[in-house]
DNA sequence: AACAGTTAGATTGTTGACAATAGACATGTG
DNA sequence: CACATGTCTATTGTCAACAATCTAACTGTT
């Protein structure tokens, strides 16, 4: 009767192995600027942190770096990435266009449940918004990108938002970002979700790379005045 | 300002760590079909293999599975990547948008020197088809969409396309393709170059994704014959 | 004081051994 | 014979020590 077993990715629970954990730990620590943007990572003393040898610290190390969020150099060592308005552009550009794919074909793939779950979230998101719970705000926005991607079915592209862009953009988010217009941003979601439902895949791609671009907007106003403040 | 330092991928050269070119030399494999696809990968024989301990080995899989190549399982171990038709379609959608969008970026960046590079290498790709040289219009190929994405001056789309979706192509490549329109090929690249000379980036973009859509039909003949006859 | 070369310390790269887990085989029971 | 259970082995995960390399301080010379 052997039950559930653990996927890939279950980076949450506690069975997973020493290089997941601290893969989690470490990452969280990246994008809430307690390891700060630029600063050197110490393989020995982060295993000592978390009761580890470096194995598994090194492990977690080169998934970072896949996750763009540290530079390794051979010999020399790991740096957490450093913030600057030339890649936060870099990226969202590159996050504009595929993200505007992950429209068209979430246009042609979602199906009525997916759709219904959208929907549902974007009730969430109000309610959040009339009672001001802006942590809420900002994982519903996740969570609204995250599920069109998926619906998009496409491995790759999922493989390389989620699992590559997304973990960077993340740090930038947390890091410079206030949620500045929610009415606006979930206005922008609604808009999204009826012209997926209408299988109207050229408008909803238009319409994201419109918000995200509006994001982009947002996030290097915020990073332009953290980094005049330094 | 410091200049012109390489990071990772040095995979040429021999001053480069063991895991480096454990990675080299496993991917290789790999391309070739040396290592099917599909199978298992056993961390100690590789080890034997390239005469160093399973460390490096664990390294170099651990880019693999960036780079697609490989699938690695908790506890289970890694297996080469299966070669699909589905994957292989998913597989060029991505690389069609992602090829357009560094035709667009080119087009407003690229600079006198990289177009007469560009120039260059066709007339090469000229002289190889006239002799029959197979082996290097591959080469020249590759080369080419290299330089484009290259003068797209976006690292993140060069990390995305050269770092992470191209090994897996060219795994596609080596082991499904025969050129058998070669001189139709050319054509297209010439068209492409023309393009971006001209600052014209939509017209590039939209030649360069019907040119890979010509590549994919291609492609995806090849291994249909291939997994028929199996 | 400025600079090159040298040396000591710290950090990363690598190794071989040990522990934990998965998969295969064998055994026993209905 | 089917099936559950329990070993047993092969493979992966982890560890602690050693080697190679980089960094920074120090020395001596001009």
């Amino acid at each position: 009767m052997n039950l559930s077993k653990h996927q890939t990715s279950h980076p949450t629970k506690s069975g997973a192995t020493l290089a997941d954990k601290a893969l989690l730990a470490i990452q969280t620590s990246i994008i809430k600027g307690e390891l700060a943007a630029g600063s050197k990572i110490n393989e020995q003393a982060l295993a000592e942190q978390y009761g580890m040898s470096r194995g598994p610290t090194r492990e977690a190390l080169l998934t970072l770096e896949r996750r763009r969020l540290i530079v390794r150099t051979p010999h020399i060592g790991a740096r957490v990435a450093e913030l600057t308005i030339e890649e936060l552009n870099d990226l969202y550009r590159l996050r504009s266009v595929l993200e505007g794919m992950a429209c068209e074909l979430a246009a042609q793939h979602i199906n009525q449940e997916e759709l219904a779950q959208l929907e549902a979230l974007l009730v969430k998101q109000e309610q959040a918004l009339a009672a001001g719970d802006t942590f809420f705000q900002k994982e519903g926005d996740v969570d609204f990108h995250y599920r069109i991607i998926q619906a998009s079915r496409s491995k790759h592209l999922q493989e390389t938002l989620i699992g590559g862009l997304y973990h960077l953009l993340r740090m930038y988010r947390y890091q410079c970002t206030n949620i500045n217009r929610p009415t606006k941003a979930l206005a922008d979601h609604r808009r999204i979700v009826e012209a997926i439902a209408q299988r109207d895949g050229e408008l909803a791609s238009l319409l994201m790379r419109r918000h995200i671009e509006q994001g982009r907007k947002n996030t290097e106003k915020r990073l332009a005045t953290l980094q005049q403040s330094q």
